[in-house]
RNA sequence: CUGGUACUCUUACGUC
């Protein structure tokens, strides 16, 4: 349907209000938007922090005779979880999906446990996963159910908690995939537990789940933290010879841990080396360079870096803007920020 | 089996 690409694109290009109106106007032109229409949209109400605007639009759609469905339902749910009501998303589960006719499935339900952990209740997330394994009723847990309350406890840092769900895992037999490998190791990581992050690390290749892009970046980040920037810098050896092309992210990591501690040198090399692999740097690799050199002084080439950065069609972002704020204020060159600031206002960027 | 792929999951840069 051509209608239902417009209204997708509008959404992709950040015109959900004016896919909103394309929608209500369908209506009216004999041509009545579908589910599929609607979910898009809600989709894009959601995406954009409007999950009230989501919500009413499951009133109007079934209005215009036209019921959502688990899909749509799903989209909405995750809005208002996202959004951190999740007593309202609850309540949809509990009350509208069934008067729909609608059952709700497991990712309904893995939104649920998500919503709960990331406003801080893990109980009720916790509460959630046991009845999905004990309800004959409800949709059985999955490798994300379990996933989702994984990384609650590690990012909290209770790795005991988490190793406890991995074992559990293990003794029910239920499947645990390289994400919740890299929820252990970003959770390690951050405690800066490196030697057991390096533990799990080789027990992965043990259990036949091989290592991806996210749990080396996530073990070079824990390294960079702790300064053993020399083993992080062995790691993009090692993971080449693993068939893991390094990323932006893996550069960019090891990148500002040599600018954090001033070993400039090092840094151009690395600088160098990602660019012969054909790895352009992005907008954060630039905020790196740029912070270290206005730290130390440097300030015309942190200009040059923004002129370049300019040329190569990246925009600064809300994080660009804050280095050169602070460092000009640091410099007594209070006119010259606000004037930045300003500017930035000017270019409707969203930064600031 | 053509159109909404819905949840999970993970990683880099600023201020405090």
């Amino acid at each position: 349907f051509t209608f239902n690409i417009m209204v997708k694109a509008l959404c992709a290009v950040d015109r959900v209000d004016d896919a909103q109106t394309l929608v209500q106007k369908m209506g009216t032109k004999g041509c009545a938007p579908n589910v599929f229409t609607y979910t898009i949209l809600a989709k894009g109400l959601s995406e954009r922090s409007r999950p009230y605007q989501a919500l009413e639009l499951l009133a109007e759609m079934s209005l215009n005779g036209c019921n959502p469905n688990i899909v749509t339902y799903n989209t909405v749910i995750d809005g208002l979880c996202k959004e951190g009501n999740v007593e309202k998303a609850q309540q949809l589960v509990q009350q509208q999906i069934p008067d729909d006719g609608c059952s709700p499935n497991v990712i309904t339900y893995n939104s649920l446990i998500n919503g709960f952990c990331k406003v801080g209740k893990i109980e009720k997330a916790l509460r959630i996963l046991k009845d999905m394994e004990e309800d004959k009723l409800l949709p059985g847990p999955d490798t994300i159910s379990f996933n989702t309350i994984l990384d609650a406890y590690c990012k909290h840092g209770k790795l005991k908690k988490a190793y406890k769900i991995m074992e559990h895992m293990k003794t029910i037999g239920h499947a645990y995939n390289v994400v919740s490998y890299n929820i252990i190791l970003a959770g390690l990581a951050k405690l800066g537990r490196i030697s057991e992050a390096r533990r799990v690390f080789e027990e992965m290749f043990r259990d036949n789940i091989a290592p991806d892009i996210v749990s080396y970046n996530t073990l070079v980040d824990g390294m960079c933290r702790e300064g053993m920037v020399s083993d992080a810098k062995m790691m993009l050896k090692a993971m080449t010879g693993n068939g893991i092309k390094p990323d932006i992210i893996t550069y960019s990591t090891i990148l500002d841990a040599y600018c954090k501690r001033g070993k400039i040198v090092k840094a151009r090399e690395l600088l160098g080396e990602m660019l012969r692999k054909g790895i352009s740097p992005n907008t954060a690799s630039y905020n790196i360079l740029i912070q270290s050199a206005t730290k130390e002084g440097r300030i015309l080439e942190a200009e040059k870096l923004l002129q370049k950065m300019r040329e190569r069609g990246l925009t600064p972002n809300t994080i660009t803007c804050n280095i050169i704020i602070q460092s000009l204020c640091k410099n007594g060159e209070l006119d010259k920020a606000i004037q930045t600031m300003e500017s930035m206002w000017v270019k409707g960027s969203n930064a600031i």
